[in-house]
DNA sequence: CCAGACGTTGTT
DNA sequence: GTCTGG
DNA sequence: CCAGACGTTGTT
DNA sequence: GTCTGG
């Protein structure tokens, strides 16, 4: 899964980043119109962090038509656009911000019909770009049998990014609309599925897998899905997806995601990731004492 | 029918 | 908004 | 996701 | 044990 991750770029880096890995003509949020990317919240933007958390600010890549733009085949009109978002999926109907705690991943499996997320999958799909994000080995000490948590980083040998699969969402936020303020938010949730199966003990490949899918299957039971550059074109691509559409959609996500996690690396970081205070590129190094 | 939830993960 | 539980 | 709090009254 | 804050 994914509650952790580094966004430690700012707005022209993470331009950058998505084009060296083939997305390109990406524009800043400009003024936004239309049913799907309303209001642009000008206001707030996402801060540079190496320990991004739930409820954080964070920029996600959206894509809409012009106004008046032919939706059929050219891309003439097409936008695609970073904005700030809160990270955690709020539904319309729901009454607090609060929310979101609860809605920062997606499981892949039931999407599409969850009410939190069924409206967002048919036609609010995005790209959440990250640098690398944390998971948490879960083990036992053999003497003690105490359960201990291992943060590890894990990230794209070859790619400055990885891209996950997302969903978003406009709330109009009543406690700001009250105050007379800008009340739409855009939230957003990140997609999760099974860990690669490669065998029971984990010792070798099972079917001819690298070792990296290994060591992942070890390091949780479930995995945020992540796309390359062309997946993450056709998932953002705008219009509305029929259910059946949207079933196979995410059915082609899951499977291409487990290809895309064989580019993978992971390795052990500092256990003062685990406090969101601390926020330092140290925390993507290995740590200090590793014996 | 109304009331209440709407989520994921991990742990037991 | 819409489904589930009672 | 993990870490840290988990409470009230009254005073400054 | 469970919720809140970050």
């Amino acid at each position: 899964m994914c509650g952790r991750y580094v966004m430690a770029l700012r707005a022209g880096d993470l331009i950058d980043a998505l084009e060296a890995c083939g997305i390109d003509d990406v524009a800043l949020a400009g003024p936004a119109t239309g049913v799907d990317a309303s209001p642009a919240g000008p206001e707030q933007s996402w801060r540079v962090s190496w320990n991004v958390a739930p409820t954080s600010t964070v920029p996600i890549l959206v894509e809409r038509y012009e106004e008046g733009a032919d939706e059929a085949g050219t891309h003439a009109g097409r936008q695609r656009e970073i904005h700030p978002a809160r990270w955690g999926l709020l539904p319309r109907w729901a009454e607090t911000a609060a929310f979101s705690s609860k809605t920062f991943n997606a499981r892949s499996e039931t999407v599409v019909s969850k009410p939190s997320f069924r409206s967002a999958v048919r036609r609010r799909r995005c790209v959440v770009p990250v640098q690398g994000y944390y998971e948490w080995k879960v083990s036992q000490e053999p003497q003690t049998g105490k359960t201990v948590r291992v943060p590890h980083l894990v990230r794209d040998r070859e790619r400055p990014l990885i891209l996950f699969a997302g969903l978003y969402e406009w709330w109009k936020d009543p406690e700001r609309e009250a105050q007379g303020r800008d009340a739409w938010v855009l939230s957003t949730t990140i997609l999760t599925g099974p860990s690669p199966d490669v065998g029971e003990d984990g010792a070798g490949p099972a079917h001819g897998d690298r070792p990296v899918l290994t060591e992942l299957a070890q390091l949780h039971d479930r995995l945020p899905l992540a796309m390359s550059a062309d997946e993450a074109a056709d998932w953002i691509a705008p219009g509305e997806r029929s259910r059946e559409d949207t079933e196979a959609d995410v059915e082609r996500l899951r499977l291409g995601a487990v290809e895309v996690a064989r580019g993978w690396t992971l390795h052990e970081v500092d256990r003062a990731v685990g406090n969101v205070r601390n926020d330092s590129p140290e925390l993507i190094r290995p740590p200090d004492v590793m014996f």
